[in-house]
DNA sequence: AGAATATTGGAAGGATCGGTAAAGAATTCG
DNA sequence: CGAATTCTTTACCGATCCTTCCAATATTCT
């Protein structure tokens, strides 16, 4: 099958090849962002986080703002591709249930004080910069897909009430961003628990009676 | 009645009077932070928002994390005082609908895109200030006591099934919070009214066949 | 009026901010 | 090998960061 090769092999230039691993330096960039957020991270955190020098910061990734902006967009197709396990999935409640499980695992664990980076850059820059509420609004509407998807698959079987898909997504939506808002805030573990017992009985409340 | 003088008359020292009104100057930081942050706001930002000398500044106010300090607890009593409003009502859901509505009013008024100054130092901060925990954490008990107690109020009289009133508690907790985030990120109208649609049904049944 | 007290204004402090220019090192192509 | 190209290193830049100091100003108490 002689097709379109989508995937080139990297080009090898000319000259001095680079030292370092994009995609690692990228996930350097988001967990220290991630941990400070925006504007207290400075370039000397870079520096450090990265372990490259300030000047191939500058030639391969741009200005500070741009490397963020990289580390945002890198962020987000990681969570992209979690929420994708949901809106496609096979299952409806089932695969809510799924989510809210695996949201549970990250909101308890060890990284749990860093909260949601999508989040935490909206409520930083969100009303500063054009490209972060795009950023922000992409973010949830990726939630918001997912969630209806999963629902609509629910009601199509039944689980629940077809009108209501709507409003259980929002719903979702929102237990999801103030989840982020909670864990960030170093909230202990018995307020996290209760927030996500309300969540789950409030899912299975749902339920028709069939 | 020769009772205790809890506030005392304004204590007018020996040397010149401050010349600017301290609850104003509150108000002004309050306001800056809330704009831009903690972080991103600067000294010259701080001095302009207030009108005030630097020096001033740092004789009555301390230094710029005291001053924050300061604006969040301004910020948090002004927040505390409208919540005591549906903690002290007098109905049950009538009041958390109440209150839904006055959070509408304020999420599609003018000064929607700062959100919430809690919940946005809360994850700009939260997870590298004790101090701020503590804030954050109390910020979240002020709404959680004051629904709660709404809810309460509504089982009493049979409107809810007192069972399900910590549940619905956190339930609307996570709305107001998520709400803060939205709204920080620019979000258009249609998906902030999408949003108070589904509180609105959400808590709407709740309600008890009876 | 004079001493005491407090705020105000402006200038200056060292530190750190994000960013850049130029030389050195490593690799590929002709 | 030598030219071309790219990345890395080092040093440095002006601007801004938060903060402090000191003299000037204004008010109250004696």
């Amino acid at each position: 099958m002689v097709g379109l090769m989508v995937i080139e092999t990297v080009p090898r230039g000319r000259g001095r090849p680079r030292q370092f691993d994009t995609d690692e330096v990228l996930n350097n960039l988001v967990d220290l962002f991630w941990e400070k957020g925006y504007a207290a991270a400075s370039m000397t955190d870079i520096v450090e986080a990265t372990g490259l020098n300030k000047s191939s910061l500058y030639n391969s990734f741009g200005s500070k703002e741009e490397m963020f902006g990289l580390a945002i967009d890198h962020y987000l197709s990681m969570r992209t591709a979690a929420l994708h396990g949901v809106r496609d999935g096979t299952s409806g409640l089932e695969d809510v249930f799924a989510f809210i499980d695996a949201v549970y695992q990250e909101s308890t664990g060890p990284m749990r004080s860093r909260g949601c980076l999508a989040v935490n850059s909206t409520t930083e820059l969100g009303n500063r910069d054009d490209a972060m509420v795009a950023i922000s609004a992409r973010f949830r509407d990726e939630i918001r897909t997912s969630m209806r998807a999963a629902l609509q698959r629910a009601a199509a079987v039944g689980e629940i009430r077809g009108e209501a898909v709507g409003h259980y997504t929002e719903t979702l939506v929102s237990f999801m961003l103030s989840l982020a808002v909670i864990v960030r805030g170093g909230a202990d573990h018995s307020e996290v628990e209760d927030q996500f017992a309300a969540i789950r009985s409030l899912v299975d409340s749902w339920r028709t009676a069939s």
